[in-house]
DNA sequence: CTCCTTACTGATAAATATTTTCAATAAGGA
DNA sequence: TCCTTATTGAAAATATTTATCAGTAAGGAG
């Protein structure tokens, strides 16, 4: 299902801000954040108001369409989400994130937390971090100066 | 190791804002913003500077003393963290947090990713939702009104 | 295709939240 | 008790997020 039903369907309408806002997030390979999604928009020459970009990340969360990336200190920013659920590996060096999915393995846990706390764990979020290929490969070359 | 002792190491001193903010910390029983720790310090006629609460958390953060609670939308606050590597589960019903530990039921999942992604994976944040026991009471209490 | 209804946008302002500065204070080792 | 200097709190500067509102345009009805 594309963007326009998806949206037609919630009682939405297609414009576009949630386009530009959408593909921007789409070619990003790093979580950006409002202010950044706003200077890239106008970088594309595709200027939309601060404002919009924030009532549209709010949209496209609803819709399942983006997700927040969290850091264990503080939040990264917005990520293309796609359908499903799953999670994000994000590189410390140059925030480069990509997804990967493991329900299953949170299965075992999540049901052995439930009976040790008396809470019905119906939810989770995980995040992984760890170093890019890329960012690996700059590291070798620079060890190698 | 105390605060006092743990502060010296890295040489920091301990001061008012420093225990009262802990203190509020261990005393809460959901996270808190920086906002509400500094009105809890207000009530608690231990009024502390906002700016200071904010450094103060910093200091905390790094000694690892308080962690942050993040939500799939966004951050909720700020917790007392006991020592070592654990997480969080939280109530979406009254935000009562409680730790738990789980590093072993990763293990397998992080070497899965790394190896199908090439990330080097070195660390992660986890955290369950639910429902706590007291929220449970209550939702079972309002049905059978 | 044209006409409505009303969701949406962008500009502006308002409200919050966070960071910076700096003089005065106090922790804690000498 | 006396220094040194980390730390605090008040104030101001920034940054971020939310609220308003008049004008615009999406998209269904006809
Ligand atoms: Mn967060
Ligand atoms: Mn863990
Ligand atoms: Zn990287
Ligand atoms: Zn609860």
């Amino acid at each position: 299902m594309d963007l326009q039903t998806k949206l037609n369907n919630a009682g939405l309408r297609m414009t576009r801000p949630r386009q530009v806002v959408l593909s921007i997030l789409e070619e990003a390979p790093v979580p950006l954040s409002p202010q950044s999604i706003h200077q890239h928009s106008i970088e594309a020459g595709q200027e939309i108001g601060l404002v919009s970009v924030y009532r549209t990340l709010e949209v496209l969360m609803e819709l399942a369409l983006v997700r927040k990336v969290h850091g264990a200190d503080g939040c990264h920013g917005y990520v293309i989400a796609s359908p499903g659920h799953h999670h994000h590996l994000v590189c410390h060096e140059c925030d480069r994130a990509i997804e990967f999915s493991g329900k299953e393995d949170l299965a075992n846990l999540m049901a052995r937390i439930q009976k040790e706390t008396g809470y019905i764990v119906d939810g989770h979020m995980l995040q992984l971090y760890g170093l890019c290929p890329e960012c690996q490969s700059k590291m070798k070359a620079r060890v190698n100066e």
